[in-house]
DNA sequence: AACGGGTGCAACCGCTGGTAG
DNA sequence: GCTACCAGCGGTTGCACCCGT
């Protein structure tokens, strides 16, 4: 047996908003506010739509405090940084940057973030990456049997914010996004994060979202944060050795120095 | 001017987890 | 413990707009 519709799919209206029915929508919510209710909402605000509908046209759009345009380099680096962490929380990466969406995040990365990545390594001047043989040759963390897309690029990320300040930046980073794609894809991309164990490691298994120590919920996690422990042993095993793939993402990092990323 | 492909964004869909009864 | 309901989430789609030909 199915569950019921949320709402009379024949008597809804579906596709754009008209500014009258976000005007209703506003001031019904100023006035009233959702009553922790949005499936009976649009019934008493007079609205021919879903509940779910109007939740997602008021937080995206309608509720106050949004920002709405180009987003700053700042926050470029805090999607790429906790992208790389976290995979596609879309949710959790909105929390940290006050007044954008978890949908404006995910259009963002989907539309942008992504193809400047793609761009870069199509670009002449990008440099060599590493081969996907040299991924595999990562060390695996400590207590894992071989090492995940995720060890790698957190490794990588790790040597890079380690790095003097004249290796890091945009291009830097991107860099590594797109080889962070690339391992995605050579393990065939769907089941590479053991998401129990990331969120356990993220918040500190605590089950809450705010990071342990923080007193605000605005405040960016430590990207460190859960994977201290291993990254520090990745960055010791890796430094041991002269001809480890370590070397190669120095390589790729230090190549992009003097690099604008536009 | 017309057309077609590309792009960006708003909105929808289906699923999951939480919880009240 | 079970069921139904709801909010919230991430993935996907539809469409308006832009731009090159």
């Amino acid at each position: 047996m199915g569950r019921s519709p949320c709402c009379d799919k024949a008597n809804v209206k579906k596709g754009p908003w008209s500014p009258e029915e976000d005007t209703k929508l506003k001031e019904f919510i100023h006035n009233f506010g959702t009553g922790g209710n949005w499936i009976a909402l649009p019934h008493k605000a007079g609205l021919r739509r879903c509940g779910k509908s109007c939740r997602l046209r008021w937080l995206n759009y309608l509720r106050p405090n949004l920002k709405h345009g180009e987003f700053s380099d700042e926050e470029d680096r805090v999607i790429c940084t906790l992208f790389a962490s976290i995979g596609s929380r879309w949710s959790v990466i909105a929390a940290q940057l006050p007044g954008r969406t978890d949908n404006d995040i995910k259009n963002y990365w989907n539309t942008k973030l992504k193809k400047k990545l793609v761009g870069l390594v199509a670009a002449p001047h990008s440099h060599k990456k590493p081969t996907q043989l040299q991924y595999q040759q990562q060390p695996p963390p400590t207590g894992a049997a071989t090492a995940t897309p995720q060890d790698v690029f957190s490794s990588s990320l790790q040597l890079l914010q380690a790095s003097p300040a004249s290796v890091s930046g945009h291009y830097a980073q991107y860099q590594l996004m797109d080889e962070y794609h690339e391992v995605l894809q050579h393990y065939g991309a769907a089941d590479v994060f053991d998401q129990s164990n990331f969120d356990s490691n993220l918040y500190g298994g605590a089950g809450g979202q705010e990071w342990p120590g923080s007193s605000s919920s605005s405040e960016l996690a430590p990207l460190e944060y859960g994977y201290h422990e291993e990254i520090k042993q990745l960055i010791a095993t890796n430094n041991s050795s002269s001809s480890s793939s370590s070397s190669n993402y120095y390589n790729i990092i230090a190549g992009c120095n003097n690099t604008t990323f536009e």
